[in-house]
DNA sequence: TTGTAGGCGTTATCAT
DNA sequence: ATGATAACGCCTACAA
């Protein structure tokens, strides 16, 4: 039913070690002797199986990718970067939407822990000390996320949050509010720091509002308070609570962005789309999957070197055109 | 380093045939050699290699899930609810994005085709044959394709359309455009079928403007097409298309849908928080996927009777508020 | 250059 | 109820 080597092996002439060689490595077999093989392979339609190399090898040939929510346009696009990268390296993929609870997270690890060669974990929840019990046991890469002694792929949120309050300060913005994302997101913290930061030499005040889950509902939840802070200006966690926020601030008849303006942040496709288009702290979705699994592929080649982190760009997309304050 | 089974047998003082006993079948054991087997098992932090296992059950406990486009909420949104579905059933995932190139499709799968127990082939591209010769390699459940003989979850176009096209009708439109999917598409084409049926019946001329691709460009793209043939209503193969096609009429200052109706296919997220908002034919994703599971796990328990064929309901969700016609 | 003989970790068969 | 033993399919010394 199943062919395998061995039938290779008969239908060529010769040993199964044979086939093996032809195989993974032409050169150091008698070229006729390949030719026999690679009809052979043909002819019988042959496929390594790729679960027994791997008890042989110790290499699944498999990457494991985690992220907190498939819904989000965010992630969805990192994976598909991450996904064709892996290919384009004759790797396949397994994948794990852990929908935001940290509990999972690691149950889904250390279930996959022998069919991967590694992780590369998106936006994790979990804690460092439950991060760092996996150290040693499977090459590991952060994605948003910055943890010795892991390498990892984060964002310039910095420079992102720099630019938006910036463009705020020119507008004449004095206070800001800031709707956070999930406490365990290091994101968050991250962007939150910035912000503050770039507030700091500026006459700007930023409150934090607090935190909801990074959805549409989650910022449609927040608009109230928001609005009670009389803020002129919000920044979310990212795109998707900052469209909730304009979702709802409509439904109050609020205007954006003449009376409040909106900053989301990743830049996903929807924010361009709503209408006033959403201004946004972009980041290259492809460029993270891709430098995710990139850095993932180092890794486990090499766990002895590790690669360096890797901070990606963040660029401000202004979108709203008539960004007009009128302070109230 | 890596802790088997056979570590577990020497601490628990039993053979390794016990301890996978002891594991799989707790009652074929005795009960202390159970408890001396479950006390090893936890000190040593042993977790049963799947790989292995699989070469000799020749059950991986793996499914894959092979879909046209992440970047499509549509899709993002049955694979979440799918992983998650087949997580509760103690399955792993390999996801894989074809990217629209029914080439890779077939490869893909042949690739993963030992390291899987079954396939959720999610709107296949590949043709009929190519489809059939997979048939008894493995098991495979289609998504939105209806190809014998294998089992497979469908929607109900024929009805979402049918209610959109009465919608419209009472509307008092005449003449309506439909901007078709990927020709490859099954669904387009059952999409497209549905709608002429509907109108058949009724007093209104469908017109087909050509195919787009499934995005939010393709959709923009047909914009102009569109308008050349003033109909006052067009429908788009899915959301995303019908965003682009929003997008771009707003561009060209036309308005909707008071000068022209635009109705999309899926109702995603996005297409609720665009505004005016997307009037759609709404399906359940979350449903989607559990079924497409669920009907894959019936047919990998047996094969030899694979389980019906499920259509599921589609859902006409109307939101702009003033589709009054402006006939020109 | 090629074939033979293990072994990877697990499960299943067969005695005991 | 339990323990050897033989697969599963592949890879890699080692020997020829």
């Amino acid at each position: 039913m199943t062919v395998t080597i061995k039938d290779v092996a008969r239908l060529a002439g010769v040993s199964a070690s044979s086939v093996c060689r032809a195989l993974a490595n032409p050169g150091g077999v008698r070229p006729d002797t390949r030719e026999q093989v690679q009809r052979a392979v043909r002819e019988l339609g042959y496929v390594p199986n790729r679960t027994a190399r791997a008890l042989s090898t110790g290499r699944t040939g498999n990457l494991g990718i985690v992220l907190p929510d498939l819904a989000n346009p965010f992630f969805a696009g990192v994976v598909k970067a991450a996904q064709t990268r892996a290919r384009a390296l004759d790797h396949s993929v397994f994948l794990s939407d852990i929908d935001e609870d940290p509990a999972v997270e690691t149950l889904l690890i250390r279930a996959l822990l022998r069919q991967v060669d590694g992780f590369l974990l998106c936006s994790p929840r979990s804690s460092d000390e439950e991060l760092r019990a996996l150290h040693g046991k499977v090459p590991i890469v952060l994605l948003n996320r910055r943890l010795t002694p892991f390498p990892s792929v984060t964002l310039d949120a910095a420079s992102g949050m720099t630019q938006a309050l910036l463009h705020l300060h020119v507008l004449g913005h004095k206070r800001v509010a800031y709707v956070a994302g999930p406490r365990t997101s290091w994101a968050n913290r991250e962007r939150l720091r910035g912000l503050r930061s770039a507030a700091e030499s500026r006459p700007i005040e930023v409150i934090e509002v607090g935190t909801a889950p990074p959805t549409v509902e989650g910022g449609a939840a927040m608009a109230d308070v928001v609005l009670r802070t009389g803020v002129t200006a919000v920044l979310a966690f990212n795109d998707l609570t900052a469209l909730g926020l304009l979702n709802r601030l409509r439904d109050r008849n609020f205007h954006v962005p003449e009376e409040i303006s909106v900053i989301g942040f990743d830049g996903i496709l929807l924010s361009s789309l709503v209408s006033p288009a959403l201004t946004t702290i972009g980041v290259d979705m492809e460029r993270i999957g891709q430098a995710g699994v990139d850095l993932l592929l180092e890794t486990m080649a090499d766990p002895a070197h590790p690669p360096a982190h890797r901070k990606l760009p963040t660029q401000l997309i202004v979108r709203s055109s008539t960004d007009v304050v009128r302070p109230h």
